[in-house]
Order: structure tokens, then sequence, then C-alpha cells
RNA sequence: GGGCGGUUAGCUCAGUUGGUUAGAGUACUUGCUUGACAUGCAAGGGGUCACCGGUUCAAAUCCAGUACCGCCCA
């Protein structure tokens, strides 16, 4: 074994083991209880974030876990066909080649874009194996594929016969720019510096004017009303009265409506029913015309009159100068305003008429909210169930038709009467008129609406398939609360309309991947690494501008592994919070492979493969202390991980092992152990310590296994017996706790150990005496505690470098000196120790033993304390008290005896 | 405007049901090439737990408010 751990040697090589294998696979067939997750299927487009790589790491980390307590663990990758994202992209391919997507023709597109897809597709799958991703990629899935299509069309076949899937001409979200409908949840409102523009509307009779303020002045040309609030005393005599709307040759009524707000500017709102969500609504209660002055390319149509043609923005700049020629511009001020924005394209979204299909939610949100309710399915952490339900609660028809080309086309026709025809098969005459010459609706579906069916969908739904059977409803959910509406609600919603059934019960919401100042990290801001780097190393060529803007990275970034990615995710994960994350963080997991690397190598160093090692039950009859409290420490850190890793808490798990391994089996056990096996003259306590040494690592990197898949599969095959390449270690037990090795007596007396190893190492440590110099240590105690540490002599002397050790002798004087639980430990200073250093020790141990005690002081002369805390609480105290005043006294003894020398 | 979360060491973060001397990693200081590891070992310094009240014998922890930061919805 090398003397540094090199992950790019190993980890490659594991997973194509793995793969070849079928180690992933899951067996319908099995008789074990199953663990199911699918994978929040990623953009067919899609490059693997920071954010992928946590989301898909607590994944792998549950699936490893559950596989190796077990379970039938399955895993289902695949990806999605994402409409809009996909189509852009290969569009932006043809403009190279000077063509648009109507050059080509739908067909000849789609044809491009399939080609596209196994071309470039899926990369982030690929980049999944490096990350070592346990999924079963014999059932990888797509959306568009022949099955998955299947289910969408059942799907919308079954909603729409069920009354909750219908045709309607609407105000929709339309993003110009992606040509298309979107959905509420896919426009993003961002606060944007903007104007508040006045306008006066001169009235019809010439009796005055009446000044409306909007963000938007175009909108004006589709004006039908001004609508004031009806208990507005200031408008009474106006109601019902009309404005001659400027720039246009119409006149619009005044009419009163709630939404007019009196606080709000003039308290008179100019009312556009076909470019304003609110005043489509004020325009049905009013009876107003909808009058829609856009083309789909957001140009002005022929409704503008002179402005037709010209761009919204364009238009605005000629509507405003036009007003302010007529003197009609009466203010304009600068506003921070809502601008809702295409998630897509970022460009803004224009509320605008259109026919779209839509989805009847209220009906389908109902026992999505109960099961939730109810605790069918918990959420973690668990309050992110009040966004839930306050989305669920107010749920609004979902838009998902998209006037796009890439996608599942919609299963209607239509005949020459515009009668529709919804049908499994294409129809061969409409279902009202009979007619044959049918066309089918040139759009096609939200590609959330294929998402929303993937907890079944991906088992092999409408099919009554033994997978379904058998892995459905799945377990664990793990995604980001980014997509709670668009994905988490609407799956549990499609579930239960379609599988009678909750689609898992649990889901993690990981946290987002911030840089250092906070900021979410992107491609576009330049401040993520690609995780691609930090798997195999990059120079700073390679990675270009991060590493002028991140100077932790202006050297180019080591092959940290992908093991070390995981555990320091893993490490800093609070259960849904976010990370505030620096590549250079990446050193604690590669640090901490190299630390575990490095105390397998000794362990197997002083292992000869031919020796008959010991089992821990052959056995033991014959453990030091050391080996009883490690045992014991074992087993509550196993614990303490399964209650972590129960309860989603994952970097209370991360934090457990880590110490354990490091801080106990490294720090502590190792070196204890030395002593033994470095003891020629007792073969049998040699054996022994091997033993154990072994017995805990074997525990060890099975514990790691979920957290760190490579490291442990290699090292793991390095140990006796487990030679054959076909084993793995993800296929043996995940450890348990075992009781029997708790052991509160060993842990006890192990902690005295520490201490007073620790207390030697103070002095050694604050003198500054090298390591090669031994001192001589004299001890004072009673008998009982002069036994635990007679048995352990040589760890004391070993592990604090002490030449001589000697017993309740006459205290040296001048010494060091120091109290560990009532017991004095005096080192003679000779040539080792410095006076003047010694008293100033010793005198700030005193002072901060005082003020300490000041405090416990004050706390026991209180009645009231005294009266009302428990008890318990009080005897520990009064205990403490005792305990420090006795330190204290012999500390002062101390430093009188050294200050008269 | 409404809702949710956050504020603990220079930095990144833990801290169960209130009860240790408030912890870890990193950074910093000192010593060390000690027969696994310098990606290491040992020791040390560093915190009025955002602020202000309240409840309590006892508050980082519970409650109310304030400030600032983040996210979601309108």
């Amino acid at each position: 074994m090398d003397k540094v751990y090199n992950p790019t040697l190993v980890e490659d090589k594991w997973y194509k083991i793995w793969e070849e294998n079928k180690f992933f696979h899951a067996d319908v067939r099995s008789h074990k209880p199953t663990y199911t997750i699918v994978i929040p299927p990623p953009n067919v487009t899609g490059m693997l974030t920071m954010g992928h790589i946590l989301n898909n790491t607590i994944q792998d980390l549950l699936i490893r876990w559950k596989k190796m307590q077990g379970y039938e663990a399955l895993w289902i990758p695949g990806t999605d066909h994402a409409g809009i994202a996909t189509q852009n992209k290969v569009e932006q391919a043809l403009r190279q080649e000077n063509l648009t997507r109507n050059d080509l023709g739908r067909e000849k597109f789609l044809e491009r874009v399939w080609e596209w897809k196994e071309k470039y597709g899926g990369i982030i799958l690929k980049q999944l194996r490096k990350l070592g991703a346990s999924c079963d990629w014999e059932r990888e899935a797509f959306t568009m594929s022949p099955q998955l299509s299947a289910a969408v069309r059942e799907v919308f076949v079954a909603l729409h016969e069920r009354g909750l899937i219908y045709r309607g001409r609407r105000l929709i979200n339309w993003c110009p720019q992606c040509h298309t409908a979107l959905a509420d949840e896919e426009v993003i409102n961002r606060e944007e510096e903007g104007r508040f523009w006045s306008i006066a509307y001169p009235l019809a009779d010439g009796s005055g004017e009446i000044v409306v303020v909007t963000t938007r002045p175009e909108t004006m040309l589709g004006d039908t009303a001004v609508a004031v609030h009806p208990a507005d005393a200031r408008y009474k005599q106006l109601v019902g009265k009309k404005v001659h709307l400027p720039l246009t040759d119409r006149d619009i009524p005044i009419v009163t409506d709630e939404h007019a707000d009196p606080e709000l500017g003039s308290g008179a709102v100019k009312i556009t029913p076909a470019h304003d969500f609110d005043d489509f609504e004020v325009g049905l209660r009013c009876q107003l015309e909808q009058i829609n002055v856009l083309n789909a390319d957001a140009t002005m149509n022929e409704n503008a009159g002179p402005y037709k043609g010209l761009d919204r923005f364009a238009a605005r700049q000629r509507v405003l100068a036009d007003l302010r020629a007529l003197n009609l511009l009466r203010d304009e001020q600068k506003k921070i305003i809502s601008v809702p924005r295409c998630y897509r394209s970022d460009d803004i979204v224009e509320p605008y008429l259109s026919a779209q299909w839509f989805v009847k939610m209220p009906p389908l949100a109902k026992p999505a909210l109960e099961a939730v309710r109810r605790g069918r399915i918990r959420f973690h952490p668990a309050h992110w169930q009040e966004t839930y339900y306050y989305w669920m609660e107010n749920i609004r028809d979902w838009c998902i038709s998209r006037q796009i080309w890439w996608g599942h086309r919609i299963p209607a026709w239509y005949c020459e009467n515009e009668h529709i025809t919804v049908s499994r098969q294409e129809p061969l005459a409409c279902c009202e008129c009979g007619s044959t010459r049918l066309r089918q609706d040139e759009d096609v579906l939200d590609t959330w609406f294929s998402s929303w069916l993937w907890p079944f969908s991906t088992l092999g739904w409408p099919n009554d398939t033994d997978d379904l059977k058998k892995f459905f409803p799945t377990n664990t959910l793990v995604t980001g609360p980014d997509i709670i509406f668009f994905w988490v609600a609407r799956m549990i919603m499609a579930s239960f309309e379609f599988m009678g059934d909750v689609p898992f019960s649990d889901v993690y919401f990981n946290g987002m991947i911030r840089d250092l100042k906070g900021r979410k990290m992107s491609k576009s801001l330049g401040n993520s690494p690609d995780p691609m780097w930090l798997f195999n190393g990059a120079d700073e060529e390679a990675i270009g501008t991060f590493a002028i803007e991140n100077t932790s990275a202006k050297d180019g970034i080591p092959a940290y592994g992908a093991d070390a990615v995981r555990l320091t995710l893993l490490y800093s994960t609070p259960l849904g919070g976010d990370i505030r994350f620096d590549q250079a963080s990446t050193e604690l997991g590669q640090k901490f492979a190299n630390k575990l690397w490095n105390a397998s190598r000794f362990v197997l160093m002083n292992i000869n493969p031919e020796e008959n090692l010991l089992s821990i039950d052959q056995i033991t009859s014959e453990l030091t202390l050391a080996d009883q409290w490690i045992l014991s420490r074992m087993n509550k850190a196993i614990h303490v991980i399964d209650r972590a890793l129960n309860g989603f808490k994952l970097n209370d798990a991360t934090h457990a092992l880590y110490s354990f391994v490091w801080s106990e089996y490294c720090d502590w056990y190792i070196e204890l152990a030395k002593i033994r096996l470095y003891d020629e003259s007792d073969p049998r306590g040699q054996l022994v310590a091997k033993s154990i040494a072994l017995y805990l690592l074997d525990n060890i990197l099975r514990l790691l296994h979920p957290f760190m898949p490579f490291i442990t599969e290699e090292i793991w095959h390095a140990l006796p017996g487990h030679e054959d390449e076909k084993a793995s270690i993800m296929n043996v037990d995940y450890p348990r706790d075992i009781k029997k090795w708790h052991d509160r007596t060993a842990e006890r007396e192990m902690v005295l150990l520490q201490h007073i190893i620790g207390s030697i190492r103070n002095i050694r440590g604050e003198m500054n005496v090298p390591p090669a110099k031994e001192a001589d240590l004299i001890i004072q105690s009673d008998d009982e505690k002069i036994a635990v540490l007679k048995k352990n002599i040589l760890s004391i002397q070993k592990l604090g470098r002490i030449a001589s050790l000697s017993f309740n002798v006459e205290r040296p004087n001048p010494a060091a000196s120091a109290v560990v639980s009532g017991i004095e430990l005096f080192i003679p200073l000779a040539d080792l120790i410095d006076v003047d250093v010694e008293k100033n020790r010793l005198e700030k141990e005193i002072v901060r033993l005082t003020a300490q005690l000041d405090g416990l002081t004050k706390k026991l002369a209180n009645d009231n304390f005294i009266a009302r805390a428990p008890q318990e609480i009080v005897d520990k105290e009064k205990q403490k008290k005792h305990d420090w005043e006795t330190s204290l006294e012999k500390l002062k003894m101390s430093l009188r005896m050294l200050v008269r020398e």
C-alpha cells in the first residue's frame, strides 16, 4: 500500500467492477423487504453541478446503507426530456447552419432532437457514475421513452374522461422568447427597478380628467375601462361616465370594482382584461371587452393601431412620447417593481390570452394534502409542510400545453367543426360529428406532466408489472425544496389519482450549495467548480476564470476523489440547511480518506496473511481495558449513527463516524495497541491485539461504506479473506449495535487514563519538552484509583513518554504538578522544566478554577436552587464543588512548594 | 404586505427533552521526521452564543419584541 492514498487509482476500477457484476441491480423476485428511491430526473441536456452532487450523494448513502441492512434496495435513474431546454439547445445548433426549426419542419426537427439526445444527452448519468452512484442502470428511464409516453397519454385521457382536464381560452403566462405558455410556477417574480407612469385620461364630455398609474404604458392600447373603488368618494360623480382613451379612437367606461385600491396612487386604475391577471377578473365581473394588443412574439398587433408591428418595449417608448406630446403624461417615478420572468429564458413574461389545456387541481389536491397532514408522508425538515399546505390550499389550475415541438404531443384531435376528440389511439373519426378529417393538436405537454408520474411510470405503469407490485410505493425522495410545487406536490397528487396511494413515505429536502459569500452556485456567476475537477483534479488552465476568481484554486484543484467530496458534503450538510462551500474544504474528506488509508495500512502491515487470527468471541476473556473501551465506544457510535440516519441527520452520523475513527480508534486505540503489538515476549497478546484491531477495522469499513464507497471497497479487499474480486463490501451486513459490548466501567477507567495522559502531555507541551526526552512521574492517590492505574502503567509510560513511574512516594520538589479527579501528578523538574513557566502555568490554572468555583459557590448558596432544582442536580453540583475545592487546595499547595524553592 | 428559515470561535458549521468548564473542522501560535499517516502527532490561544425584555432555582436552548441576512408567496 502506498504511503498516501490516491483515489484516481481506485475509483474508476471499482465502479467498473460493480457495474459489470450488476451489484446495483435489484431483484424483483427477492424476498427481502424493499427500499426504493427514484432519482429526481435531471434534464437530459444537463451537466453535473454541485447541487446534483449533494442530492445524489445523499441518495447513494441511503441506498447503500439500506442495502447493507438487508433490504432489496432499488435506485431508479433516468432523465427527463426537458422540453424547452432541449429544444433551445437544438435550435441553437441549427443556427450554426443558418437554419430554424421552421425551415426543417416538425418531423425533421424532431429527428434532429433525437439525434442530439442520443449523442449528447445523458452525460450527467455518466458523470453520476464518477460519484459512485449505485443506480440500477438496467432500469434507466427517460420521460420520452415509449413506455413513459404511454403513461403520459393514459393519464391525459383518463383525467379528461374524469373531467379534470379541459381546454379553455384564458389569460396565461406567455414567454415571447420561448414562444410558449408557461405554468404559474415557471414564472419567477423578480424585484427590479421600474417606473410608475401617471397618465391622464380626459373625460369624454370634456369635463375633466382622471389619472391612472401604470408600469406598462403600452398596454393602455388594450384598456377597456377605468376602475375606482365603490366606496371612493372622490370619484362618486364620475362613475358611469366615459373617458376618452388617448392614442385611440375609443371611449371607455369608468366602473367600480373592489380591485381599485383608494390608498394606491390616484385610486383609479386602468383595466386591461387581456393583459393583466387582476384586470382579467375585473373584466369578467364588469363584463368588459377583452382586447388583445400583442402578437405571440410580443410585437404589437393590429389592435394597437399605428403601433402595430413595434416590439412591446419600442411601443412603450412611442406611447410615452406621444402621451408627452399630448401633455397627458403627468408623472414618472422610479420604483422597485415585481417583474415576471421566464425561468428558462429570463425574458419578461406577458399575460396573454389564448386557448390552452388545463388540469383542474383542487380535486387532486385534497387527498394529497391529507396524506401530509396525517403523516403518511413525512417531510424532512418538517417545516416545509407549511409551504406545501399553503400552496395546496390555494392551488390553481395547471396550464399544461406548450407551444413547442419537443415533448408529448397532446392526444386531442379537432375536426373541421372544432369538435375535440381526446383518445388513447389516433381516432378515425370525430367523436361528435363523425368527421374523418381530423388534425391533431399541435401542442405538446409540459415536461412536468411526465415527471409527476415518475414514481410509478418508471416501474412500468400503466402496465401492471411485477416491479410496480414489488417496489411501489417507493420509500424516500431526496430533492430540493425549490421544486416542491413543480414536482413533489404533483407526484403526490398523481400517485393518489392513479395508484390510490402515496408515491413515497419520506421526503428529504436537501439544502442548496452556496459559495462563501452566500451566493447560489451557478454557471453564469462562475462561482461553482465543475464537480469533475474535484474528482479528477484540474490544473489552473483547465479551470480558467474560476482560478482567477477563487484564490483557493489559483494553482488548480487537486484530485480529491469522489469519496472526499462525498464525505465533506455529508459532514457539513445540516438537515435541509444550505451549505457554504469552498472547494478547498474538500480537504476535510481528503485528509480523512488518507487517515483511514494509513490506519488500515498500519493494521495490515502488522498482520501476516498466513497467520490465523482469532474471532472476537474467542478472546472475550482476554481483553484489555483499551479493547473493552474501544468496543464499547464503537457500539455506541453505531447506535448514534443508526439513530442519526433514521432521522435523516446525515451530518450527525458523519460526525460520529469521523470522530470515532480518528479521535478514538486512531488517536487512542491504535496507539495503545502498539504496546502489545511490539511486545515480542507476549505472542498471545500480539495475536489478540491484531485480531481486535482487524475486527474493528472491518467494522469501520462497513460503517463507512455508504459514505465513502470506493476507498472502503479497496481496503476491504486487502483484508484477509476478501481477495475475491466478485465479493463486495456493499453486500455484507451493516454493523449493528451489540449491547453486550457497552461497558461503563471500561469507559470510566479509560477517561481517567486519558485525563492523566492529557495532563502529562499538557505539562510537557507547555514546557516545550521534546518528545524524545522522557520524564519521571510520581502519582499520589487512593488505593482504588492506584489499582486501576497500576494495570495500565505501560499505557501511561508509552503515551506520556514517562521513563519511570512510582505511586504514593514522597512528592519531589521542585516539580511540575497537576490534579486529575483527585489524583496528584508530579514530574520532577530536573533539567526538563522551567520553574517560572511552571509557576505561571499553575497560577493560570488556579485563576481559572477559582473563577469557576466562585460561580458554583454562588449557585449553591441560593436557597431557591437547593429547594427547587432536582435533588440529582443539586447532589451533582455539591460533589463538583467538593472536587474543585480539593483540586484547588492541591494546586495552591504545589504553587507554595514551588515558590519556596 | 403575508409565510418560513437563519444570526454560536477569524472562516464553515454542530449543539437532542432547559442542568458539564459551549464543541468540531479549518485558520493561527509552539514543539516534533516519535517503527501507519507532515494530507501527520502533541500542546496552546481564540466565543458577553445578534440585540432587548420575559419565564425559570437555572436559558445558546423556551416565550415576546427589535435589527440584519436568506428563501417562498402576493
